[in-house]
DNA sequence: GCCGTTTTCGGCCCGACTGTTTTCAGTCG
């Protein structure tokens, strides 16, 4: 029997809380079981160890009788409540909740009334017009189902990646900006907190008359269908990626807590909410109320969060893991990294091994986006698959970079490699040539499959090197396409702190590598970071902010991040870190 | 089910939208 990891423990305990609103529970006992399924999914710590430590009741949301399931579902792989709970409601139940529009009472109904034991066999019933006579349910919740089944089916993976969907978003946004009467617009939800997947898009606007900025909405070319559309919202389906957005217009007096309203973390509000009320305020998308009704002006998010007696919290930073007692205690940083912060991309490749564009077509990208250097780091000799560079032409590479250099101002291109860490734990070049490069960057390519001993050995390994400044994307992941190879990021981050190897945020929306939570972990271990774009062609670029939006997620000050440095400082600061 | 410098009991965040209903329940965020 496989333990079941921290995925299966969340799913576990959101499927008793939608049993138990099937069941008529007291909602609130419902609720706790999603609180803690949010609380555990977002932990940066390991659950087996916090389990094994006795620990789980530490974390807020969670008590003795929830810590005591998930230590059973832990350790014996099952849940006797789970099962008995689950024994008690038609089975395929649950599948049903997945489609859109579809709760838990409704579902519910379908599958006692009408046997329904499954997406196919709702889909079914539907069609054979059995749907609308049930009581509650009529034409047209049979076509809503409908409609909710084929978008269920074809979104099985229905989060989208943060790079994939910021562009299209920032398109629109645009768009909007531009219609009738709008003052102010923003980006909202998953989206506006840089979450490292996004379910939709969120879109606030402020204007007079939201029905003059709904007609221009609905008429985008990027807009493919209006699913709905009431006094405030108005939700649409886009032609691109089957990507829904919904779009709220409120008075511009209302911008301020409608777009914190809209920018979440659920987690983050309810506790905000608490606090309101001890306060006795209540906050809502229409503002901050006094208990007696008054409404508080709220200029902008500055003020919303002074009201409420904290410092301002950056909407990356909004998810209830600990950001709140920090703002009420008026530690929270005031110089998380910024964009405006770097001076200088790491991690680029060209046309020399797997990159698309040439090295001048890259440095002339990267000055036109006003960075300072810009770190070339090609694949090594091992890496056949991707132009892996033998040592030789490393020199004639170099050639090439001078003369760049010596063509395009303003901007340095520096000398470094992506060098590969091999199955030993060695470095894929000789010590004389990596003692040359400016730059180096390891990063293991193959053999994802060595178990988590040995790959935790692999890296360690790498670190005796001196030559190694960098450790590239640290888990190998491929977000919604391949696992992170299995290691002790904790043995990983306390050596790296130890002999001052410096670890990337990998920007590429697909890596994101390292993650939030692994940030958070670094940091607290004292080892520097620097954000990259692990760029294969000139527009990859961009992928520079999301390397920046993940180290802020994870609470990185400009000082922790080497690349703000100029480009002869951060040379030096790596070399000196591997000194030290 | 969780939680507590007012509480170990009695609270627990709030509102929009939709469809089915003649006043509300379910769903979503």
């Amino acid at each position: 029997m496989t333990t079941p990891d921290k995925t299966a423990v969340v799913q576990v305990l959101r499927d008793i809380s939608l049993l138990l609103q099937m069941k008529g529970e007291n909602p609130f006992r419902s609720r706790a079981y999603d609180t803690a399924a949010d609380r555990i999914a977002g932990l940066s710590e390991d659950l087996g160890a916090l389990v094994r430590e006795g620990r789980l009741q530490e974390l807020p949301g969670i008590g003795q009788a929830i810590a005591d399931k998930v230590s059973e579902l832990l350790t014996t792989g099952k849940l006797a409540y789970y099962d008995t709970l689950r024994a008690e409601f038609p089975p395929g139940v649950l599948e049903l909740v997945q489609v859109p529009d579809l709760g838990p009472k409704k579902a519910l109904v379908l599958a006692r009334q009408l046997g329904v034991d499954g997406v196919d066999a709702l889909e079914k019933a539907c069609r054979e017009g059995r749907v609308r006579q049930l009581s509650g349910f009529g034409e047209k919740s049979e076509a809503k189902i409908l409609a909710g089944v084929e978008l269920y089916r074809r979104t099985r993976t229905p989060r989208r990646l943060l790079g994939e969907v910021m562009p299209v978003a920032e398109r629109l946004l645009e768009s909007i900006k531009t219609a009738p009467g709008v003052i102010r617009a923003s980006v909202g939800g998953s989206l506006r907190r840089r979450a490292e997947t996004v379910g939709d898009v969120d879109l606030i606007a402020s204007a007079p008359d939201a029905n003059a900025v709904f007609d221009a909405f609905s008429r985008a070319p990027e807009v493919a269908q209006v699913i709905g559309r009431g006094e405030s919202k108005c939700s649409v389906r886009l032609r691109e990626k089957d990507l829904q957005v919904d779009l709220r217009v409120l008075p511009d007096e209302d911008f301020a807590t409608a777009l914190h309203h809209f920018t979440g973390s659920k987690a983050h509000h309810v506790r905000l909410r608490g606090l309101a009320h001890e306060r006795g305020l209540k906050i809502s998308e229409w503002g901050i109320h006094r208990d007696d009704g008054t409404k508080l002006h709220v200029p902008d998010e500055v003020a919303f969060y002074r009201l409420l007696g904290m410092q301002y919290i950056p909407p990356e930073l909004r998810e209830d893991t600990g950001e709140i007692e920090a703002a009420l205690e008026g530690r929270l940083p005031e110089d998380l990294v910024t964009m405006e912060d770097i001076q200088g991309a790491v991690h680029a490749h060209s046309t020399w091994s797997d990159g698309k564009n040439s090295l001048e077509e890259m440095a002339r990208a990267a000055q036109a986006l006003g960075l300072k250097f810009l770190t070339v780091t090609e694949h090594s000799q091992a890496a056949i698959y991707a132009g892996g560079l033998k040592e030789d032409d490393l020199r004639r590479q170099w050639d090439e970079i001078d003369r760049v250099n010596d063509t395009v101002k303003g901007v340095r291109l520096l000398k470094g490699i992506e060098v590969d860490i091999l199955e030993s734990g060695a470095l894929d070049y000789s010590d004389g040539v990596l003692e040359k490069l400016e730059v180096v960057i390891g990063s293991i390519h193959v053999r994802h499959g060595m178990d988590e001993e040995q790959m935790t050995r692999r890296l360690l390994q790498a670190f005796d090197n001196p030559h190694l400044h960098i450790l590239g994307h640290p888990t190998g992941r491929l977000i919604q396409n391949r696992e992170p190879y299995p290691v002790r990021m904790e043995a990983v981050l306390d050596k790296a702190a130890e002999r001052g190897v410096v670890v990337e945020v990998n920007g590429k929306p697909e890596r994101l590598d390292l993650k939030t939570e692994h940030v958070r972990m670094a940091l607290q271990r004292g080892v520097k970071l620097v954000v990259s774009c692990d760029a294969h062609r000139a527009s990859d670029l961009a992928n520079l902010a999301f390397a920046v939006a993940t180290a802020r997620r994870g609470w990185a000050r400009r000082g922790d991040i080497l690349n703000t440095l100029p480009a002869e400082q951060f040379i030096t600061t790596l070399r000196k870190q591997r000194a030290a």
